[in-house]
DNA sequence: CTCTCGATTAGCT
DNA sequence: GCTAATCGAGAGA
């Protein structure tokens, strides 16, 4: 290959800007993640295998004042403290017992504020991800954070992880637009319990543009 | 130590 | 639509 080929052919620059993950105000970044990849190594197996998926969903946590957010007025637990951080790290937490939530540590350190990964589409590790979803159809893969979680061996080993420059787990730019048309905005979902807080518009959900020829008339 | 509850999912009605 | 499963974190004694 030629000099000149291998210049046009490099990777393009597809890690995020530090800001993106500094950027003070959690629902703009739960905003801006809407379309971007997430990349995870799974830490549980021999072959250390990546899988790849576009973050189709994700929620605002965040601000000393948000019920909903565990770092709620400024509550510093082990669990938590990977939030009060700077953000550009991975928080990963049990749910019911049961289920790994991933999020994304935004914002200044000192300030606990998250964005939680609520769906993804996979793109890259399909036939892993089969395997470990057996009998489950493509659409119910990762379409939820449990199932995110699932889909792409996230746990407890990813808590920490520095998400900016990291090969753990980690996002990308793959240019993929989420249009405002196409994204709806909406109250967080299962944090009833945190009155007015509950009802922040603070969830975004990416539903690419049906194809015409399924379109209603 | 004990108690409560949860940023959910899957399966069944 | 309804609910069991499942267990660690956090709070209080």
């Amino acid at each position: 290959m030629s000099r000149a080929n291998a210049k046009v052919l490099a990777p393009l620059p597809r890690r995020l800007p530090a800001e993106a993950f500094s950027q003070p105000d959690p629902v703009i970044a739960a905003r801006y993640f809407i379309g971007k990849t997430l990349f995870v190594r799974d830490l549980s197996s021999a072959t250390r295998s990546i899988t790849a998926g576009v973050i189709t969903e994700a929620e605002a946590y965040g601000g000393a004042e948000d019920r909903a957010c565990h770092g709620f007025n400024n509550r510093r637990t082990p669990r938590t403290e990977v939030m009060f951080g700077p953000g550009g790290a991975a928080y990963v937490y049990l749910c019911y017992g049961i289920h790994w939530m991933m999020n994304i540590v935004t914002g200044p350190a000192n300030s606990p504020m998250a964005v939680l990964i609520r769906a993804v589409e996979v793109t890259q590790g399909a036939d892993l991800v089969a395997a470990r979803r057996p009998g489950v159809p493509r659409r119910h893969w990762s379409s939820g954070p449990g199932k995110v979680a699932m889909a792409m061996a996230i746990s407890n080993a990813h808590n920490g992880s520095d998400l900016r420059d990291g090969s753990d787990i980690w996002l990308e730019d793959h240019g993929h637009v989420a249009e405002d048309q196409h994204v709806s905005i909406g109250p967080r979902v299962g944090v009833e319990s945190a009155g007015e807080w509950a009802l922040k518009p603070w969830r975004f959900l990416w539903k690419p543009p049906v194809p015409p020829e399924l379109g209603h008339p």
